[in-house]
DNA sequence: AATAAGTTTGGGAGCGCTCCCATAAATATT
DNA sequence: AATATTTATGGGAGCGCTCCCAAACTTATT
């Protein structure tokens, strides 16, 4: 027992605080606990102690005694480089971050790296006993990659609905096809008719969403699906905004939808390399509005996708979930928002 | 007991697995944790059990007993801006995590959010008795910063040179002043003389760093130093590098050193727009060496920071002085490496 | 006033490991 | 062959909590 407890945390445990305020370790613990069932005055007593000595009780005891960690696995199972070149995982990871300190859960984090055994990697991941629960960002999963998941047998949320068994399975994610179709919609309301769209990763259902509204905003204004107007090689990096728009370019349209902010930013580079005017001869949407659609020349009209919120509420769905109070699986759809800017 | 041991982990414990395998739960735990004095029969026949029914032992059990968690916390101590718009911080997680997952210790993360009450965080953090250690990534830490770190008791290791008390601190950080002083020094042997400089985010060491090798080139080659060709304003943004370049262009200059990759792709930007040739008539450098570095039109010269490697120093660092290898301070410089590609 | 019901408190057992010490078995030394 | 030394194994105690049950104390009910 330190006697420096003026600052740092102590190594005081519940025995101790019970000795000092002359009460047994079981009413400390209630205490502790926000339990009912204990008086007002042993409770001020006891929390004086507490805030006196600065204790905290220890987490690995409180684990073991009752089987609950408080700590969320964040498995992020994405090829490096999107991860690099599009702020939508470090701002997500910043929602979720941000929700589970406020419910007193600590974070631990799973990353995919280029240079290590993937295999290797996700025998660690699946066989962690440390978290409680695990959230997935990132709808990249596959059957077998859920059905893994499911073996570990404790809960999970996935971010972006995935695409094979969804029905089953526990996610939080925005109204991407909603979102897609209303900013396609804008552009047509716009006057714009031959509209290209540069996609997302192939193999994400958020850029199967977008497609999907894409397409639907257009066919409910019966015009024809141009293939050529859809970039086939879309991954959400600036790189493959650039060059997709570049071969849209070969094409005369009037307006363009990127699947994201970063592909709409680097579009206006092309397009204004090609010294065309923006939104007077081709117009552009994003979707996310993220900090980059306001500080582009215009500033771009996007589709405002709750990043952080999806966070907040993958841990909060992941905490009902572990503490029983919802049944899986949990699904909730955020709404999306049109912003319109300049660049429209 | 669980009978489902083809897959999945088991809730098995040390006692079910001595059982099993006819020997006593402290043989178990010799084989578990390597320890020599078991004879190679019996380590086979133990280990055979435990691959056979995937034990691995209780995390948090083993916390309690040893009172080591193998957890290291990861404090990102940064304004949120700065985390999405500089790749940096995205790859050292991926080098941090990648290091910790190698050698079976688990990351949780501590990231500062914009409205979250920044005294209550860090009192969160401090108080925190889950990890063994902590990496604090970013050296916007000053002494009453380090002082907290002290109280808390516990080995710490800081991800670039702290201004203050660095002495006694135990970091590991890039050579940032050499590096830049080898970029401007390439830049004058090709001939420069009106070289200007785009600043980091003031506060940081890497900035002060950076800004002094390129100070220290100029004066080894008596080229007086010229304030207005140092912007004040840079912060490794995106932004402030391509307005940090609109100003510099109001002076002639022929060259310009920018301290980070995205803010060299920026000014490079900006210098287009202004008409003007890379290299032919202002060439410009970068520092970091990341993927964008590749991709910008001409390719960047710039100097290469091995970040990767930052985490993975910083990881072997704080488990070595966990595990009483060497004695805090523990301090490491990590080389740089001068990349030229077609910019300079 | 006697009993019933509710509220508050304490103590034991147990969570699944590690680590120490004692003992048993194998090997070396005289 | 008897003893000393090394190597291998088992069991107890303890890490700091939670959770259950029993006991003590209050308050309500008749």
């Amino acid at each position: 027992m330190s006697t420096d407890f003026d600052n740092g945390i102590t190594d005081l445990n519940l025995e101790d605080i019970a000795r000092l305020s002359g009460v047994s370790r079981s009413t400390v613990s209630r205490v502790v606990n926000h339990h009912p069932n204990v008086s007002e005055i042993t409770r001020r007593k006891v929390l004086e102690i507490i805030e006196r000595y600065n204790f905290k009780p220890h987490p690995a005891a409180r684990a073991l005694a009752s089987q609950r960690a408080n700590i969320i696995g964040i498995l992020i199972p994405h090829i490096v480089s999107d991860l690099f070149t599009d702020p939508f995982f470090s701002i997500l990871l910043q929602g979720i971050t941000t929700a589970a300190n406020s419910v007193n859960y600590s974070p631990v984090l799973w990353l995919t790296s280029a240079n290590v055994d993937e295999s290797a990697f996700y025998d660690q991941v699946f066989n962690d006993r440390l978290a409680d629960g695990m959230i997935v960002a990132s709808a990249t999963v596959n059957a077998s990659f859920i059905k893994r998941l499911d073996q570990r047998g404790k809960p999970y949320i996935i971010i972006g609905r995935p695409f094979t068994a969804y029905e089953q399975s526990s996610y939080v994610d925005s109204e991407n096809e909603q979102g897609a179709r209303m900013m396609v919609e804008h552009l047509i309301k716009q006057g714009r008719r031959r509209i290209g769209m540069i996609t997302g990763r192939s193999g994400l259902t958020s850029s199967h969403d977008r497609l999907q509204g894409y397409i639907s905003a257009l066919q409910h204004a019966d015009i024809p699906i141009d293939m050529r107007l859809i970039t086939p090689a879309g991954d959400y990096s600036d790189a493959s905004g650039y060059t997709g728009m570049k071969l849209l370019l070969h094409h005369r349209i009037d307006a363009v939808f990127a699947a994201n902010d970063v592909m709409a930013a680097s579009a206006m580079r092309a397009i204004k390399e090609a010294g065309l005017r923006i939104p007077e001869d081709i117009a552009i949407g994003g979707f996310d509005d993220m900090g980059i659609a306001r500080t582009t020349e215009p500033p771009l009209t996007t589709v405002q996708q709750p990043i952080t919120q999806l966070g907040d509420y993958a841990v909060r769905g992941l905490i009902d979930l572990l503490e029983g109070r919802v049944e899986p699986p949990f699904q909730q759809m955020l709404p999306v928002k049109l912003i319109v800017r300049q660049s429209t």
